[in-house]
DNA sequence: AACCCATATATTGTTGACAATATTGAGTTT
DNA sequence: AAACTCAATATTGTCAACAATATATGGGTT
């Protein structure tokens, strides 16, 4: 390895893991000393995981009051998907003229992946979860904007899939989404920056509105109940 | 106060600060003990300093190295002001129509005072670099996105400060960026979000521009010494 | 029963010492 | 002189105990 992990790495990631996956609750109260002997190291580390997770937006913090997880509320999502909008917009647009042959053809054999699993289960759910954030990702290190790079992969995307890996929301139908991404990768290759913009924008607002509908759907059933 | 400080929180700001205005200097190396006794405090809080730092990207940490403040140049300030393009013209967009009659006509106030500022320096450098940035947080804030407001105000602002504080950099005019300032507060005062946006983007363009052509001059300055 | 206050408990904030790793420098070899 | 080795030093990573703060408990009052 380039470098030795630390404690405090370890403890991120597998906090972060756990946040994501929902083994810790939304709103759960991080208990120092039990996580601490949960992952077998100190408080120090910990803390310092717990200090980074909240850069991330994973947690809240408040002084002498102890550590929270993070609450997906349909506010908050509104606004990551915006954000997103924008800055993943941005970086179609960039990547466009950024990108070589080489990771364009990448990109093809993905989609092409895709599109078998798709077919392989009767355009079911299929792995959309993290292959299509493959996809996205793989663009978003296309537009060779570190910053950007950063921000889309290293904090939002977790908050991403923590919003996919519960709840029924993540059920998209994959193949409107997949006829998207053949369209965005279509106007990389022919290195349209301004209409790949164009295109992935549309294709993140109507993500959103999907989810947006399931969101209001499931609330009227709870109200219902 | 509504929550005590810690110590963590005042060693974070402390260093934000030395950081931002030259006290530490760019890629310089910092030493853990030798601050935490100059804030009178130990290592555990002065760590967790530094991770919240490492989030804002003013510092950047490699496991048993240390850390370094971070080093401006000019490619990331390039992908810096590009995200600053796209995120605050979306924040204008947004403003337009979320910003109440009340903070509108406290963006004309603090323009009006910009101007007399101005005139008594004779067109000269100006308090620009902090009137201008409570200029654009306040728009910022008028977004009512709580993740832009996050993104711009407590990341890239620090940055951008760091920037400005050094080299004659931000010696943009100050009389044309006034007179675009107001035409953006025109549009938004007339809840006109896609012009805002428009102005927002070629202001900070123009901004990305003038700073551009003073570091090319800078670098040709040493090139010849 | 509801409310308030004091005490007890639990949790976070902080510290100083110890362990592990990286850096430095002197001495040696080629 | 340049490059390598290996000890000496400095710095970071980690821990366990202590202090400060918040939360929970229980008894007393209205």
């Amino acid at each position: 390895m380039a470098h030795s992990e630390t404690l405090a790495d370890i403890a991120a990631y597998r906090l972060a893991q756990a946040i994501i996956t929902g083994d810790l609750a939304q709103g759960q109260k991080l208990n120092e000393v039990e996580l601490a002997e949960r992952y077998g190291m100190g408080r120090g580390p910990l803390r310092e995981a717990l200090r980074r997770l909240e850069g991330q937006r994973l947690v809240s913090h408040i002084p002498n009051a102890g550590t929270r997880v993070i609450v997906l509320d349909n506010k908050m999502l509104a606004e990551l998907y915006a954000v997103r909008e924008a800055l993943e917009g941005m970086a179609c647009r960039l990547a466009a003229h950024e990108m070589n042959d080489t990771e364009i053809a990448q990109l093809q054999g993905l989609l092409a992946q895709h599109e078998q699993q798709i077919e392989a289960q009767g355009g079911q759910v299929y792995a959309q979860s993290e292959g299509d954030l493959d996809f996205h990702y793989l663009i978003v290190r296309g537009s060779r904007n570190a910053l950007l790079i950063n921000l889309l992969g290293g904090e939002q995307y977790p908050l991403l899939r923590m919003c996919r890996y519960r709840s029924s929301r993540n059920a998209q139908r994959p193949r409107p989404a997949l006829a998207q991404h053949r369209h965005i990768v279509e106007a990389l290759a022919a290195r349209d920056g301004e209409l790949a913009e164009f295109l992935m924008r549309r294709h993140i607002h109507g993500a959103w509105q999907s989810i947006s509908a399931m969101i209001s759907a499931e609330n009227q059933v709870q109200e219902r109940s």
